[in-house]
DNA sequence: CCCGAAGTGGAGCAGGTATTCCAAATGGGT
DNA sequence: ACCCATTTGGAATACCTGCTCCACTTCGGG
């Protein structure tokens, strides 16, 4: 009776949630954190709610589509995503700030098979992490303008082009991670090298804003 | 392509087949090569039966495994792979030869997402494709001994750095074919300026060919 | 033209997913 | 201690796969 039916609050960790109920939310996102970062983001959903010691019944109710359960899984990772810019931009030198911060990025994606999905495929996913998308989309700006200014980073480097590297590096670590996996830093030496101004060469133009976008949200919807 | 009954393969195309049988196989073989061009190298049985009008059983008897299938399917490919060494040797310029063989091949994968992932997890498939490897392992080898002679090559390259630029170039190219199809040539770009020996600095040692031979054999089993 | 061997297609099976439903268990306010 | 709304686990459903089996069809030599 002095329940609200509609006291429903969408997002955080558990509002009106009973505290076992709070608990079990809990253990399947550390489980699917785990899970999504040992098999990538196709991991199955039964594989999830058993590691978490729950019925699949439980996770599909706190979380009814896949999406959700990504967002909350790698909210914190998206989160330290967005700080790694921040510490760049606190560097003095805006070169080694600038691969520091793809070394940085790209040991994300080393250390996290659902996480390399998250960034290359990134979006399909969430709302939730396109607010700061969008804001380290600035700093990333200001990040690669402070680096051509000091005439360390080509002028024809493009935002798009981190994007690419990361879909690069993705494919390297997929393919490498239990073989070699140190073997992305050979490929982040080579292309960190092939960014410093005074080598430019001219190379072909960089895919617009809109088609990097779009393909960015590409397989939100399976090979159709 | 080009039907010769005793062009090469030493046994493919059907010795003893009854005629209706042969004209299916190659049916089939047709499909596969569509249906892994589209969709990659995990396309559905299914699918491809379907599409050659055939049943599934006339499929899996003609090639009772997925590697029987998919070695009959790319031999011509993997042919044309070989052949694209060869021509890269006949180039008087070193330099000008090796660029363009990467290109060539990375134009492969992009033109053909099975192709892309036969490169790239390669060999599980087929000892048919393994012969045809080590002969243009030891042309890749001259090739990269020309260019390194001439001083255009950087002298550490080394030639498990071709497989790291096929799967860095595999995740570019699955995750932009739709979006931009042409971004993969920029990774291209900017990587082949990283290779010039004038510019060269020091980056991280490549993954030893034991490593990345490993690399490749990888997901013939699933996850697990 | 005929008939056995070769070849065929689709149903069927085993095993895998995602998602829904519901009888039973549980928390926590009283 | 009680009681009921909340929460739960696992069975049930509805697909997908890969792969096999077998009654029927077709080829092609006589």
């Amino acid at each position: 009776m002095t329940k609200d039916p509609d006291a429903r609050t969408p997002e955080p960790g558990g509002p009106g949630l009973r505290s076992d109920a709070q608990r079990n939310r809990e253990r399947v996102v550390e489980a699917a954190r785990d899970v999504f970062a040992e098999q990538g983001l196709d991991a199955s959903t039964n594989e999830i709610a058993r590691r978490a010691g729950v019925g699949v019944a439980t996770l599909f109710r706190r979380f009814p589509t896949r999406d959700d359960l990504i967002a909350a899984a790698f909210a914190d990772k998206m989160h330290a995503y967005s700080v790694a810019i921040d510490e760049a931009l606190a560097d003095p030198d805006p070169w080694s700030a600038f691969c520091g911060y793809i070394q940085r990025v790209c040991q994300m994606q080393a250390d996290d098979r659902g996480f390399a999905d998250v960034l290359t495929m990134t979006f399909p996913t969430a709302k939730a992490f396109e607010e700061e998308r969008n804001r380290s989309a600035d700093k990333l700006t200001e990040l690669l303008d402070r680096a051509k200014a000091v005439g360390r980073l080509r002028q024809d480097f493009a935002h798009q082009d981190v994007p690419l590297i990361l879909m690069a590096n993705a494919g390297v670590v997929t393919a490498t991670r239990d073989a070699a996996p140190d073997a992305w830093r050979r490929l982040v030496g080579y292309l960190i090298q092939s960014f410093a101004a005074e080598t430019a060469r001219p190379i072909p133009d960089p895919p617009t804003p809109r088609q990097m976008y779009r393909a960015l949200m590409r397989l939100s919807r399976k090979t159709s």
